[in-house]
DNA sequence: CCTTTGTTGCGACTGTGTCTCAATTGCAAT
DNA sequence: ATTGCAATTGAGACACAGTCGCAACAAAGG
């Protein structure tokens, strides 16, 4: 269980699923996006380098990712799921600036460690987290800054 | 500015807009709901009750209860934005069973300084956050151990 | 009373995401 | 290699939350 291709093929062999050409392409092209992407920005790339594959089947694929651990449902942006790639990269959590869009991961343990006991306080089992917060960037912290000077 | 009409009162005419009566409506029922709630649930109460507000008022009103202070957007469940009363109520987080659905509010203060201290090392200024653990709730647990045994 | 500006309801519309269905493919057993 | 069969695909129709355009209406001020 080293590849992504490997561990998405055991996921769907253990699943009576198939490996097929149609979402070995897709998994090579999620990987390949930049970290945040959202369903029909991964159709778009996709039509753009001429695979002929149809946004059905590209939404039927998205979960199948998420349910063989490969990638994970973050953010939703104006109303569309966004995505990341969890294979080879930890988890963390996001700021997300509400003027420019920027998004800045980061991740601190004493949070995670907090949860895990809020969770033991309420005999709760976890499964995931997302803590989003949103607010001004230092980027445009400082522009704002330079206008009212 | 003690009552919530106050509040909402101040806030629309702050912004030349106007206290009407279906924005009266709409704030006593969104305060009579249960904490959790979304747009159609909300419009579905008033048209039981007769009270005749079009669908689009109420989608128009939501984001002003948000604007004031009053509410605020909270989890999305099953692609629906749901909203909670801050009014009279303070900040926390959830925990969500997505076995029964059912929703545990909590406050840890722990957790909350150290989102502060991490957007003061990333110079963000926050606005608000949220943070939601997914997983399964006590009595999911427990009902699922029952049967195993 | 008249004008201005915001508000409402209605229904049409948008955009994500899902579903149906016939045609096709992969795979394993003959 | 052939067959049988479940899984898969593409295409487009569909579902549904949320938005928008517009004409009629209401409040407030002169
Ligand atoms: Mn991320
Ligand atoms: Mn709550
Ligand atoms: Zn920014
Ligand atoms: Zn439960």
């Amino acid at each position: 269980m080293s590849t992504k291709e490997e561990k998405f093929n055991n996921y769907l062999r253990a699943k009576g699923l198939k490996f097929t050409p149609e979402r070995k392409i897709i998994l090579q092209e999620v990987f390949s996006l930049r970290k945040h992407f959202n369903a029909d920005q991964l159709f778009e790339k996709l039509h753009k380098k001429n695979r002929q594959i149809s946004r059905a089947t590209v939404y039927r694929s998205l979960p199948l990712l998420v349910e063989s651990g490969l990638i994970v449902e973050t953010l939703r942006c104006q109303s569309k799921v966004s995505y990341e790639q969890i294979f080879g990269h930890k988890h963390h959590d996001h700021l997300v600036c509400i003027k420019c869009g920027r998004i800045i991961e980061f991740r601190n343990e004493k949070i995670e460690k907090l949860q895990e006991e809020v969770c033991k306080e309420h005999n709760f089992k976890a499964v995931e987290h997302r803590l989003g917060i949103r607010g001004y960037c230092s980027r445009c912290l400082s522009r704002a800054n330079k206008k009212s000077s």
